[in-house]
DNA sequence: TTCAAAGGGGACTTGATTGGTCCTATTTGG
DNA sequence: CCAAATAGGACCAATCAAGTCCCCTTTGAA
């Protein structure tokens, strides 16, 4: 099975629940311990989505008391592409990344291989079509439909 | 990062090789350990992988003394996506795989999850409009490359 | 000025998944 | 009747990721 993540699966419910407070400046941050028993998800793993994110410049952090975490950007306006790769790095099928001719140490075993970057290409683009903001709509899950006004805000 | 098996690699790579005696009933047979060392991949491990593909109906064997496995069609036919499912399984992004409304058998745990068919059908779109024959073209490893006239007759 | 709350950045452990091998039928040509 | 080859599982080991925990820095408030 074509595999990703569990992290992508909460980060893209943390940003989900931090788009209720807002984008940017604007917004209000939250922590991560209030996201963590808002989603239902462990604190230390919502403490490392977080951090993982805000790496990437998706979410931003405010440090020191008071503190907390916020979207830099409304959700419709990240394409879901961005946060698979700052959770789980480049996207590409195989261990030789594309572009990397000469990257093969073991060329005997290289040799097995075939030329998966048309087929990279291809999965880059169909992830850059869809926004987080698609993924984050209405849930059929019964806790998730439960956080209620979700819907509406992400519609924006 | 979005993962792919390695068999599935192996997968494409033998097809590969299996192309140059053509497919169907015309075609001749090849070997598993003949096939093994054409391509340099360990022997039990080839035999594995034509035992998933022929399982899926990709390949065709044939049992017996004088018997090896051929395509049952021709590269350009087969869309990669029938490759990953048949060594891979399924082609999903999570766990809930999608249409199973009712299969979250923890709620509580899967109250955290977003709705990723969505991206499921982006990728297996993508998936279907590449054929084999575009992976298996002139690679760029020598191993590979030396392997000589495959790329003509992929061309087909 | 001191304390507590919160983010920042890793390191580490455990568990599941996968890659790879092997063993035993079954088939079939010579 | 034997040898060669597929068919189909069962099995072991190594890799990878999920999750947890640690210590440090920052900063608002008492």
């Amino acid at each position: 099975m074509l595999r990703l993540s569990k992290l992508t699966d909460y980060a893209v419910v943390v940003m989900a629940r931090l788009a209720l407070d807002g984008a940017g400046p604007a917004g209000h941050v939250q922590t991560a311990p209030g996201l963590a028993s808002a989603t239902g998800i462990a604190e230390p793993t919502v403490a490392k989505v977080l951090k993982m994110l805000g790496s990437a410049g998706l979410v931003e952090g405010v440090r020191g008391a008071r503190g907390g975490y916020r979207l830099t950007r409304p959700l419709p306006s990240v394409p879901l592409s961005q946060v698979i790769v700052a959770v789980d790095g480049p996207i590409a099928l195989t261990a030789c990344v594309d572009g990397g001719v000469g990257s093969c140490e073991a060329e005997g075993i290289c040799a097995v291989r075939g030329r998966w970057d048309p087929v990279n290409d291809a999965i880059r683009k169909a992830l850059s079509g869809i926004t987080v903001a698609d993924l984050a709509g209405p849930a059929h899950c019964p806790a998730v439909r439960a956080t209620a006004s979700l819907a509406p805000m992400l519609a924006e």
